[in-house]
DNA sequence: CACTTATTTAGACTCTTAACTAAATATCTC
DNA sequence: GAGATATTTAGTTAAGAGTCTAAATAAGTG
């Protein structure tokens, strides 16, 4: 269960992504742009986020508008910080 | 930087590991005794948590006792809550 | 409906990773 | 130092992941 927020998390071009949408949201093309490498190969680092549910979408006409979806890195950080007293707030 | 913490908890053999070490320190061997795969394999996951510098290691005479370095989840944690308003203590 | 734009899906390729067995290294005991 | 135990390293194999190009789907426009 927790394996694909972990995994999609180790990716660099993943973790850019939800910094970006961590700021405001974008669509699927805004997003795209911001990297050096194909639409396709976005548009494929977008699912593995929305498989984990860090991301949501939204389609807007002919764009699709993803946002950041909090809640499982909520239950991500309280895990960490449960488990392994990773207590980071002091 | 920190693409080798999330790569390292994205196995679930390797989070056990980790649940392993938050309840006590133990050695390789105890460790490995856990998991139905080889010493060899858990001994690889090991390796991977020590290059994540997510444990650290002592030798014990013939034994390698293995324990949990929280630093690295400190600062992951805060990243988390930071970046991604991760805010689970609420 | 044909055409364009936006995005995803499919298939191929390469690189990485997790598993195994076997061999190597390190420590302890006699 | 020989032998036993503990752990890691090497080499191999199979599965997974990230990238690409090309094709498919979906929506907007004339």
């Amino acid at each position: 269960m927790r394996d694909g927020v972990f995994r999609a998390l180790a990716d660099p071009t993943r973790r850019r992504i939800l910094e970006l949408l961590a700021e405001r949201d974008r669509t699927a093309g805004e997003l795209a742009r911001e990297f050096p490498i194909a639409f396709a190969s976005v548009s494929h680092h977008l699912g593995v986020l929305k498989t984990a549910r860090l991301v949501a979408t939204e389609r807007e006409g002919q764009h699709i508008r993803y946002r950041l979806d909090t809640t499982v890195f909520q239950e991500t950080v309280r895990y960490l910080m449960e488990r392994f007293g990773g207590d980071a707030h002091a």
